[in-house]
DNA sequence: CAAGGACTTTAGAATTATTCTAAATCTTGA
DNA sequence: TCAAGATTTAGAATAATTCTAAAGTCCTTG
């Protein structure tokens, strides 16, 4: 029970939070990495499949979910419709195309604690996103 | 045609966006101005009916839809799930209570200028939430 | 090693949120 | 007054997520 765990952060990760390693939570972690431009959850599990396919819906979602809650991973809710997940744990904000859909980190410099503070307020994380066009979209129109 | 013109400021901002005045879209609007909670647009449909039992669903997302172009009112995206409404178009953050959903708006200085600009991307507008625990809910815990 | 328990996965059903469709109605300018 | 275009409506359709129940896995204890 002691040896397996050095296994890696990730699975420290994991266990710290009372969740258990499994290759599936390996697998749609290491999608994230992969290619990170933001999928959604669908979008994950069809990537998640290609090397897992008996992979099921509902365990990109629980595992998802299990992720943010580790914080290993984040996620990003940029318009209505499908959440987006980012496993870029760096301090950063969303800058996000309306027009074409782009997403792309920007790092947030320390000024980011000029946020008031409401008395009270137990603050876990903030969440920034910049909507707009990006540079592509802003050519064209 | 000319004498409908001075109607109200709305009615004059819907106009310019080339929407028309209905009496659906004063119904909505009035909605989120009576109680400022950031309802999602099923509750503003709920409430809507209340006065105007006849409204639709489609309207009531179509009117959303329409007084966000006009820059009326702003949709916020604080989980996942449905949106929500908000008619304060000053400058603002929204604080976010994780645990009772409780949603409040905090004036943003003008330092929010801050930010990093990519070169090229045209922003549009600043989208600012707060996670947290709300200070009743960080009392309990 | 066997049994029990907690956690996890799976397929598929169910629910929630939003968008679409087609028909009816309204408004506006010619 | 008419035609075009905008708007509304009910209900169907789609999209995104959550739930459910059964089966599987892993660990701990006897």
């Amino acid at each position: 029970m002691v040896e397996k765990k050095l296994d890696n952060k990730f699975s420290e990760r994991l266990n710290t939070s009372g969740f258990r390693f499994t290759p599936q939570r390996q697998r749609v972690y290491d999608v994230l990495m992969q290619k990170r431009d933001h999928p959604t959850a669908d979008e994950v599990f069809v990537r998640a499949k290609k090397q897992m396919p008996e992979i099921s819906h509902a365990t990109v979602y629980n595992t998802l979910d299990a992720l943010v809650k580790c914080g290993l991973v984040k996620q990003v809710q940029l318009q209505r419709g499908a959440a987006r997940f980012c496993p870029n744990m760096e301090e950063h904000c969303h800058y996000y195309c309306d027009k074409c859909g782009e997403v792309f980190d920007v790092p947030l410099n320390k000024n980011s604690a000029m946020m008031p503070s409401p008395r009270g307020f137990k603050v876990d994380h903030y969440d920034i996103a910049v909507h707009g066009l990006c540079a592509d979209c802003a050519k064209k129109k």
